[in-house]
DNA sequence: CCGAATCTTTACGTTAACGTAAAGGTAAGC
DNA sequence: GCTTACCTTTACGTTAACGTAAAGATTCGG
């Protein structure tokens, strides 16, 4: 028997509400077991909620999120639907490292912004 | 006299339509001047607007980028709007460091994910 | 002078991602 | 047995970020 969670208890470790967790299972993102009407979630269930968080950060859509996820567990195990998968990847990282240029552009032109920032204050400021 | 652009020069250039363009108009982020009613953007409006785009495509708000972009250019110029204006600098910057982190996170979850892909094909697809 | 293109304002519509409230079931503690 | 604390479903409300349509001004080539 492995770990489980309480809606509640998944709601107040990733802070966000019981209504939040019940929108994504509506979506088909999340799928718990129950205990007569009240959902039981698993370890995997937790993790998944984890990734579709992530994925919020990021900027992705609920969508987005979902198609990501599903490449982490392969649903087709012949080689056609592997390589189409791996097609899909490969696409996919090539969107996240365009993604990953343009944070690296614009925490440089944050860093820029700041050095205007110390050469306008008066010399002694100057130091950090 | 520098370049000029029409809205849609910009809409165009940037695959968008004018309505996005005049929209970020209403909310105050860009304030083209006027020859009689129509719209001329300089090249620090275009500039203004990519910043825009960027933003929205790391996931942030049109607030978000609005607040990122006026620290590209400082208001105040005393010693203690530059401080705070520093401060806050310092807060995105750790914020877009942790977005980095999960940028990379993902792309190692994509590689593992091709990785376990690979090894469920037969060998002689192993190869790239 | 006329149609086509491009501009304008105004305003209602739409989608994603939840918020919030209502109405009720269940289980624990006093 | 009653309150308190959870859980549930159902359903209408909300916000951001535009889409879309209407109605009209301007300008430009033929």
């Amino acid at each position: 028997m492995s770990k489980t969670y309480s809606i509640s208890e998944l709601a107040k470790e990733f802070d966000i509400t019981t209504r939040t967790i019940r929108f994504y299972e509506d979506k088909g993102m999340i799928t718990p077991q129950r205990n007569g009407q009240t959902r039981i979630y698993s370890p995997a269930d937790r993790t998944k909620l984890k990734l579709i968080l992530r994925g919020k950060r990021l900027g992705f859509s609920l969508d987005e999120s979902f198609a990501i996820i599903d490449m982490y567990n392969p649903k087709g195990n012949n080689a056609g639907q592997l390589h189409t998968l791996i097609d899909g990847i490969r696409e996919r990282r090539l969107a996240l490292q365009r993604q990953m240029k343009e944070l690296q552009d614009m925490l440089q032109d944050l860093d820029d912004a700041e050095q205007r920032c110390r050469e306008a204050l008066p010399d002694a400021d100057t130091a950090s």
